[in-house]
DNA sequence: GCTTGACATGCAACCGGTTGCATTAAATAG
DNA sequence: CTATTTAATGCAACCGGTTGCATGTCAAGC
């Protein structure tokens, strides 16, 4: 077992460059106080030592951290991986470091969570947060907080509107010719799955095309192969299902049952996890969760540099992203 | 705006109690020295102030955050979702919060990271370091380390042995009737690539089969596609791809070549991240993320608690998972 | 040449806890 | 009943920085 040593204070470098640690500190964080020659003495005397300011001690005297926290329910759905992500980049581009928490989709786990995170952050970004309003309301009243996808009065929020995306392919379909759709849904208790069915029937219900709805609590590659036998029983050209996977699943038993994709069948996913990864590459409604942590991020950031809280509703609309599983109708 | 008061301090509740804060601080950190009604008292008045310790004051003077760091080279790489949930709820566990780090694959970011969190984290798991053996060695003289998929001696490490699993793989192939081989390389400063290739190419000559090896920086799905022209021009009738995004890849391409999988050509993936979830199904080594993250993350506390600074060297076996894109060599 | 600033630096309090040692009161021993 | 432990609590220093105010220096202004 080695004995790690203890790293330089800034009493060390004080006496190291023959000056008093008001002055190094002041040399750290403004530097245009003193003289120049005083500041190069000191940024040496650092330089030798391996000296960087204690961030806890900082923090203690500031207030500030330089912490942000990240609630996600499940770190593993592949919807939040790419929205981690960009929080990531733009809270690195301010310096700020984020904790990472996964709810696991418990509300008492994410409520948890925040209390032990709170003592060290400046502020949360909560993604799909399965916490009640009135917990949300509580917690922002301590500490900044935004929310992604979860619209609460008076809490400042990015939502993803894929109403807009799923109307799009809607009409895409209804131009390539086909007359009869079928919306193969989710989860029971999603806000989503609400809106992309009510969205895909008011659209067809505008150019006129016919619009069957199956359920399929289980929104999974799995699920989608199995939901397909019944799918095609509806005697539709074409689906949009609640999301990608169920759409790859769908992908994977059409190319079983020698149903060809979009020759014979046309299919739509939702959320676009998938790139271009399946075969053939499937036509989806855009997910923007990268813009969606970008903007929480920047939004937190904002809130915080100008101590000011703001009712913000920032909506992002989607778009469908056509590739090669929606062509013309069959005959 | 509102403005948000300043939570209680450990004085308000000692003049609160009627105590002083030595006795506030004991009751919350070494009760036992108190007497119980004395507790009791504190404990109410904390209660109806709703104080919580200080976080950073507490680390100020222990040294001990409660706070750890994952760095992974990129979130939104499959692989890594599942390994940071695992290692998320070990920590869960303990107590501690985790700082997530993403480096983007890129040695300065990862360093950056490092020295970003340094201050404020009692220790560090690097998963898939893209750091040269030197700075990871003087960045563990600093604070514990533990390494996930990268082998340096005197560093407690998590290995996921892909060489068992590539080696099944190999056998495998043989057994179908295939002679000759192409591997499918991944990043160049990976460890895992360097021993997967290894892998293939030692069994490979223990069987007697041909193989050749081609490279390809850039493990993904778009990467996978364009090395596919050079894997068939090598002659070789079944691949194994460094990840089973190449070989997602491969798949679409090879499908868009009409050649036809498994009958004309076999593939096979590695890190089994898609599950069941590409057409047809994938034949892949199976990963084990989900222990190594767990398994690092306890050994970090492991380490942290005991104070001990122990050479372990974790090995985590792995099999090959046969589904369907491998069959009988063609003629 | 003396006053008045402006500028550079030091002093000391403070951020909110923890902890070794001193103090006091109560309990046990002799 | 006094001497000695022992248990409970207080005192004050410390963790490593930041910052308002005081001090000192030197140059410009009159």
């Amino acid at each position: 077992m080695t004995q790690r040593k203890t790293p330089p204070t800034i009493n060390q470098v004080a006496a190291a460059a023959g000056v008093t640690k008001s002055s190094v500190s002041r040399a750290f964080t403004r530097p245009e106080m003193l003289s120049a020659e005083t500041v190069r003495k000191i940024f040496v005397a650092a330089e030798q030592l391996g000296y960087v300011p204690n961030h806890t001690a900082r923090a203690l005297s500031t207030g500030r951290h330089g912490n942000l926290a990240l609630i996600v329910p499940d770190v593993a759905n592949p919807f939040f991986p790419p929205l981690i992500r960009a929080a990531q980049s733009e809270a690195d581009r301010f310096d700020y470091c984020v904790f990472l928490g996964n709810s696991d989709e418990n509300p008492q786990q994410e409520d948890k969570l925040i209390g032990r995170f709170a003592g060290q952050v400046e502020g949360f970004v909560l993604a799909s947060s399965r916490l009640g309003d009135e917990q949300i309301v509580a917690h922002a009243a301590r500490r900044p907080v935004v929310l992604i996808n979860r619209d609460v009065e008076g809490i400042p929020r990015v939502l993803i509107d894929s109403g807009t995306g799923v109307a799009e392919a809607v009409a895409h379909l209804a131009a390539l010719g086909h007359k009869k759709l079928v919306y193969v849904g989710g989860p029971h208790g999603s806000w989503s799955n609400k809106q992309r069915r009510g969205a895909v029937r008011r659209s067809a219900r505008e150019l006129g095309l016919e619009v069957s709805v199956i359920s399929n609590e289980f929104a999974a590659f799995e699920s989608g192969r199995k939901i397909t036998a019944s799918v095609l029983a509806t005697g539709a050209t074409a689906a949009i299902a609640f999301d990608d996977l169920t759409a790859q699943g769908m992908l994977a038993e059409l190319a079983d049952l020698g149903v060809s994709v979009p020759s014979d069948f046309a299919v739509v996913g939702c959320d676009d996890v998938l790139g271009a990864a399946t075969y053939p590459s499937l036509t989806t409604v855009s997910n923007r969760s990268v813009e969606a942590g970008k903007a929480a991020l920047s939004l937190l950031i904002d809130i915080l540099q100008n101590q000011a809280i703001r009712d913000v509703r920032y909506v992002l609309k989607t778009n469908l992203v056509i590739r090669k599983t929606t062509g013309p109708a069959k005959g």
